[in-house]
DNA sequence: TATGTGACATCAA
DNA sequence: CTTGATGCCACAT
C-alpha cells in the first residue's frame, strides 16, 4: 500500500554511496536530482542523520562552491580534507582544488536508468 | 499544532 | 570584492 517511507533521506544515503572514488558532488546536485532543488539543505541533513549501517561517504559531498563546508561534523579537524586527498582529490584551505574536474553529477552520471 | 533549526543556494547592496 | 539577508523543505522538540 501506499507506504511513503522517508524515501528523501533514503535516496540520498543511495545517490551518495553511488559516488565514485575519487569524485565529489554537491549538495545541490543532489537534491536536483531527487527533484526537490531547493531542499540543498536537506541533502546535508540527511548526512547528519546517516544510519550506521549505511555507509555514505559524506566526505566526497560538499556546498556548491567545493567547499568542505561539513568538515566540522566530523570526527578530528581536518578529518574530511584527509579523506579527499586520500582518494587524489587536492584540497585547499578546505576547498577542493579543481572541483568542477573532481565533480560528479549524478543527473548527468547517473543519468536516468 | 506551532516553533526552531540546518553539512545550501541565490540575490542584493 | 565581501557581507548580509531571504527562501526552501524536511526533521526535531
Amino acid at each position: 500500500m501506499d507506504k511513503k517511507e522517508d524515501h528523501f533521506f533514503q535516496k540520498v544515503y543511495e545517490v551518495a554511496k553511488q559516488i565514485p572514488y575519487g569524485r565529489v558532488t554537491s549538495y545541490g546536485a543532489i537534491a536536483n536530482y531527487l527533484g526537490a532543488a531547493r531542499s540543498a539543505r536537506m541533502v546535508g541533513w540527511a548526512m547528519n542523520g546517516v544510519p550506521d549501517r549505511e555507509e555514505v561517504p559524506a566526505h566526497r559531498v560538499v556546498n556548491r562552491n567545493g567547499l568542505l563546508t561539513g568538515k566540522h561534523h566530523f570526527q578530528g579537524t581536518n578529518l574530511m580534507q584527509q579523506l579527499l586527498e586520500n582518494e587524489g582529490i587536492q584540497v585547499n584551505n578546505d576547498q577542493v582544488v579543481n572541483f568542477k574536474i573532481h565533480f560528479w553529477d549524478p543527473a548527468k552520471e547517473l543519468s536516468a536508468p
